[in-house]
DNA sequence: TTTGTTTCTTGATATTTGTCAACGCCTTTC
DNA sequence: GAAAGGCGTTGACAAATATCAAGAAACAAA
C-alpha cells in the first residue's frame, strides 16, 4: 500500500528505517471509486493526496458551467488545492476521481510534523515543487499564444501517457479547446 | 543594497545574525540596464537572480518570432529559468530588463551551501516555491478558456500593479492576445 | 526644438475557433 | 437484449481574435 510513496520519497531523499516509520504512520490510507468526489467547490481543501494507484484531475467550473481541467494526478503523484490548503479559504476546485484509486492522505497538522521532525522531508517537499513549479511554467508556454494543433502536439511530445488515460473531451479542456476542435485536429493529424 | 533580501526572508523564516551573514556573502551585487540581457535562449542558466530594485521579464521566442512573456519580476521578487539552473540544459528563456536594476546573483554553489548549512533557508524557498506554485496555478486558470476581455479584467484585479509599470504590448502577450486585440479590450472597457 | 524610434490605436479583412445540432458508436444498466 | 446515457465525430454557422496596414501619440536622443 506504501510502496509508491516510499519510490518517491527515496527518489529524491534518503530516509532511515525510523524516519520512513515516523512519515508512513502519519498517512491515512483510503480507497475511492471512480466519479467520487475529493473535493468539490466551496470546501476548504484540509488534505494532500498522494496516489498510490489510480487517477484524479482537478477542474474549475465557469459561469457558464464549462469545466476548465487544472491537472490530472496518476500513480506517485500528488494531488492537492494548495491555495486553499494554506491559507484555509475555501476552494474553487473541484478534485474528482477518474479511476478507482488507492489514495494516501495528508493533513495539515501531520504535514506539520513531518516538516519540523525530518528535514529530509522539508527537502522532498522542496524539491517535488521546483519539479512541478517546472512542469506548470512548461504548461504556460504551451497554453498562451498556441493554436490548437501545436498544442496538442505538444501534448503528444510531453505527456503521451494522458492520451491512453484520460477522455478526450478531458483532454480538450486541459489544453484548452473544444471537444469538437480537438476531434478536428486529430482528424487532420492522422491524415 | 540588502534590505530586499531580508525583508523577504524575514517574512518567511527567522535567522540568527551569523546565518544572515553568511547568507548576504554567498549573493554578487550586480547592476543592470534597461535593455540588457540576463539569460539568452540557449545559454544555461547558472544564477537565480533576487531584485532588489527594478524590474525583470522572461520570455520565449516561437518559430514566427513572436515574444510570448512568461512572467515579469519586481522588487523583491526572484527570476531564473528553474528547468535550466536545475538540469544544467540550455534554456529556452530569455530574461531581459526591463528597468534598470539592482540585481542579487546567487550560483549553484553558493545556493547549495545555503540549503545544507542554514535549514531555514531551505523552509525559506520550500515557501516561496509553494507560493509561486500557487500564483502559477491561478495563471494557468486565467490563461485557458478566457476571452480576451475576461483575461484582462483579471490581470486588473490580480495584478493591476503590473499595468502601471509594463508596456502594454508586453502585457498583451504575458496574458496570450495580440496587441491590437488588448488595445481594443481597453477601448471597449473605459466606456 | 527637431528628429527618430517605439508604442498605441484604429480600420479592413482573413483565419481560427467556438457553438449548436444531429448522428453513430460504445458502454452500462436494468 | 433493450434502453439510456456518455463520448466522439461531422457539418453549418457565428463569434472571437489575429493579421496587415496606416497613422497618431508618446518618448528619447541629438
Amino acid at each position: 500500500m506504501y510502496e509508491q510513496l516510499k519510490r518517491s520519497l527515496q527518489q529524491h531523499i534518503t530516509l532511515t528505517d525510523e524516519e520512513w516509520d515516523l512519515c508512513k504512520h502519519n498517512f491515512r490510507p483510503k480507497r475511492m471509486l471512480k466519479r467520487q468526489f475529493l473535493l468539490q467547490e466551496g470546501d476548504v481543501c484540509r488534505e494532500l493526496v498522494f496516489v498510490e494507484k489510480g487517477a484524479l484531475y482537478s477542474y474549475t467550473l465557469d459561469l457558464s458551467g464549462n469545466k476548465h481541467v487544472i491537472r490530472f494526478a496518476f500513480d506517485g503523484w500528488w494531488m492537492a488545492n494548495l491555495h486553499s490548503f494554506f491559507t484555509g479559504e475555501p476552494t474553487r476546485l473541484n478534485i474528482e476521481v477518474l479511476e478507482d484509486s488507492e489514495l494516501l492522505m495528508l493533513d495539515k497538522k501531520n504535514h506539520q510534523i513531518l516538516l519540523e521532525k525530518i528535514p529530509a522531508y522539508e527537502r522532498y517537499h522542496r524539491i517535488i515543487l521546483q519539479n512541478a513549479y517546472v512542469a506548470l511554467q512548461r504548461r504556460v508556454e504551451n497554453a498562451l499564444g498556441l493554436t490548437a494543433e501545436e498544442k496538442y502536439e505538444r501534448l503528444i511530445q510531453e505527456s503521451p501517457a494522458f492520451l491512453n488515460r484520460v477522455p478526450q473531451n478531458l483532454i480538450a479542456s486541459y489544453i484548452g479547446v473544444s471537444p469538437e476542435t480537438l476531434s478536428r485536429v486529430r482528424g487532420n493529424y492522422n491524415r
